[in-house]
DNA sequence: AAATCGGGGCA
DNA sequence: TGCCCAGATTT
């Protein structure tokens, strides 16, 4: 099926248009100022779903914070958190520290260099692990995303649903005939800034694109259609009134939340379930053990994740006795706020802080 | 295979 | 609003 769909198809004449318009118009990117494989590999963690633009003045930070494998390694996950804050998917920083305690633990520091022994560190899927294995190690080894799946799926006029799994190991199998074999690095590179800047998912813009005489979508004016994905189904609502507790010391009450779940080990004020609204007093004093004097609504406001969206609503209140009985709870001065990691949602509840 | 897991930018 | 983004893990 591979070969069939590639017959008629001019890899050489590909690889020489792709990697030309790459090594003119390649994007001047902080991770691509050496290969060493760390910094290969924490970009490509922190660009899981996530924009360039967004990406760099994270990692500009994070690589001054933990500039090697160690330094990470020897960190506290609240630290690592604290760097990641705002950029989301927060596994993807705790993975990321358990995965460089291995390397450092079990490979000497030494980032691996095999599919088998990448592929077992967490974290690293198939993507991550094709972008390490190429772009830091120059192996000619697919690296799959968003991009490429768009890329291929035009060029090649692959109609399969690419939100379907079997669907990019499809994409796998094209890329290992397609890619080149002198610079892998490059090639994969380039399928993704084409992606990103040419080949983009609405109005693409194949007047200015360096291969757009091997793109079958293109010859058949149905660029706009591909690729074929099926629709994700809207976020579920959950509603809350979020408690924004000060007690005499002028001090504010904040959790952390379990290490399974949604915002793992994040902090936040206080969320009582819209069913409890009734009983928000007995619900705190039952699993904070304070003693609450509820005061004004500050307002309300809404965050939508990728499934679920949360309505919140904000509301002050005064600890008038007791002490916290919760063990992830305690109070912290307004100033010591900054010091813990915080999901967006909740630092957006700071302005209403006295 | 489908659900979970964040947040920002864009039309 | 809905969609997409240099996806991985869990169910």
């Amino acid at each position: 099926m591979v070969k069939q769909v590639l017959k008629s198809f001019n890899i050489l004449q590909f690889q020489e248009d792709l990697l030309q318009w790459y090594y003119a118009n390649k994007r001047d990117l902080p991770w691509r100022k050496s290969q060493d494989p760390y910094r290969v590999w924490v970009s490509e963690i922190m660009l899981q779903q996530t924009k360039v633009d967004t990406v760099i003045p994270y990692y500009y930070r994070f690589m001054e914070k933990f500039p090697t494998v160690y330094d990470l390694a020897e960190a506290d996950e609240q630290d690592v958190l604290k760097a990641w804050e705002g950029l989301g998917y927060y596994s993807r920083a705790r993975n990321l520290q358990s995965a460089v305690r291995e390397v450092v633990a079990t490979y000497d520091g030494k980032v691996p260099d095999t599919p088998e022994e990448l592929g077992e560190l967490k974290g690293v899927g198939p993507y991550t692990k094709g972008a390490i294995l190429s772009i830091a190690y120059n192996q000619p080894e697919p690296a799959v995303d968003g991009n490429v799946m768009r890329v291929f799926s035009r060029v090649l006029k692959i109609e399969d649903d690419i939100a379907q799994a079997k669907t990019r190991k499809l994409m796998e199998e094209y890329v290992r005939e397609v890619i080149s074999k002198e610079d892998p690095s490059s090639f994969n590179q380039a399928i993704m800034d084409l992606g990103a800047t040419i080949c983009t998912p609405k109005s693409p813009g194949c007047m200015l694109c360096p291969i757009a005489e091997h793109c079958k979508a293109y010859e058949e004016g149905i660029q706009e259609q591909l690729p074929v994905k099926k629709k994700a189904k809207k976020q579920k609502l959950m509603e809350y009134v979020v408690l924004l507790i000060k007690n005499d010391k002028e001090e504010y009450l904040i959790e952390k939340r379990p290490s399974n779940g949604l915002l793992a080990d994040l902090w936040q004020f206080p969320m009582i379930p819209i069913a409890k609204v009734n009983q928000i007093t007995d619900f705190v004093f039952q699993n904070y053990g304070v003693h609450l004097e509820l005061m004004v609504s500050k307002g309300k406001l809404t965050h939508v994740f990728s499934h679920i969206k949360w309505d919140l609503e904000i509301r002050a209140a005064e600890a008038k006795m007791g002490t916290v009985t919760k063990e992830s709870a305690r109070f912290v001065k307004k100033y010591e706020l900054k010091d813990y990691p915080f999901p967006v949602s909740h630092q957006k509840m700071m302005k209403y802080i006295d």
